[in-house]
DNA sequence: GTCTATACTGGGATAGAC
DNA sequence: GTCTATCCCAGTATAGAC
């Protein structure tokens, strides 16, 4: 999945100004993804965007800086489709609904391959502390979604931590059947995961096609 | 400086020889599992097995060789575990269930710690291409169960592709969650993990309760 | 079966020319 | 902004004594 705008040239790429930092970001996302930070060479990123390995340096300080720039791309977005869904005022089912069909949509489209990212140690270095903030209180406000159906009766009485847990290992794992495209065709995903994560946790699931319609009133499908 | 010959253990470890082999395991299993493979280096195994780090190679000829027994040792009971489930005569939601009972019950209880074994690049080796087989069978098996539900009316018409994916990464969250300790108590997982997925695949969610009965007296809990 | 010493490679990062 | 050249450390693995 390449950014938009960006020539697909295989490596003569005409403008080599702010394309290459792009670049260098989608490439290192990809890798990452495939091999694990460590196993990831800076020289494999440069030879991928086409300059040399020290070039790397000039638009970034260290390796770690283009993971801590991949996450904070990769989190800020979506806290805040959480956030903007959690403020809704429908019941906590339907923006439960629409907040994993607009997410996986997002995760699908986005043209960094954040699959990976997450399940590293280098997440606990001191230079990634504010990823991991960030991190947190996607957590955080999921479970507390959850916990509002919950207690609104919407949802039934699950653990909300392994609620959360279900939810996030389905969002990360949506992300990495994207990136290794290990299914040709996505645009069900979001549909498909809103429905199997709502089966499992409505009181009611006699009620999920009412709460589809309602999320759908809403907008919240993937924008055209 | 450490006294040589004897191991300065805790538990009555008078026996070097094959007790050593199996730390080299389970301490290799969490490293990879928190830095991955490319993360983790073979002195920090050393160091925590309590040797030095060539002795290592005593044990085993290459870091490589490490994971490859890891993953035989996660993924051969695994596979076994599903081709036994499947060739029940139950239906196959019930079959399905007691399945995951069955596996999420031997993922917690493991002394290993095959999370993150999976998600890296490593698994393309050459060297590893046996366990790369093992992987697509328990994979193609997951289908079959899925698909055999799906034919006969007990789940609902989902994409085998999909619905597999969903079960695999649930297991895998499982494995995670497990070993990084991010929930305290773990005895509830089985039970969790089977009702989720039932939930979200039955064709009748409420079948739920009859499914679950039936599959207790098939004796699929942990067993005692 | 473990040790010390060490060979050898790969990888992150810097210096300085163009 | 990219290059070449290079530094230096970390990492796997081997040799050979005990």
């Amino acid at each position: 999945m390449l950014s938009p705008g960006e020539p697909q040239a295989a490596d003569g790429a005409t403008e080599s100004g702010r394309g290459t930092r792009q670049r260098i970001l989608e490439v290192s996302a990809a890798l990452f993804a495939r091999k694990g930070f460590h196993g990831t060479a800076t020289r494999e990123i440069a030879a991928e965007v086409g300059i040399r390995q020290p070039s790397l340096f000039h638009h970034f300080p260290t390796k770690q800086a283009i993971l801590a720039e991949l996450l904070d791309r990769d989190l800020r977005p979506a806290l805040e489709r959480i956030r903007r869904h959690r403020a809704g005022d429908a019941g906590a089912a339907v923006r439960l609904y629409a907040y994993l069909l607009d997410d996986v949509a997002a995760l699908v489209a986005s043209p960094f391959d954040a699959r990976g990212l997450y399940n590293d140690d280098v997440l606990l270095e001191d230079d990634l502390a504010e990823q991991r903030r960030l991190r947190t209180r996607l957590h955080e406000e999921t479970r507390r979604l959850i916990a509002e159906g919950v207690a609104s009766g919407d949802l039934r009485p699950l653990d909300p931590l392994f609620a959360q847990q279900v939810v996030s290992g389905m969002l990360l794992d949506t992300i990495w059947v994207t990136g290794t495209h290990l299914a040709d065709d996505l645009t069900d995903r979001p549909a498909q995961i809103a429905d199997f994560v709502l089966l499992g946790m409505l009181a009611d699931p006699a009620r999920l096609s009412a709460v589809r319609e309602r999320a759908a009133e809403l907008g919240a499908g993937p924008p055209p």
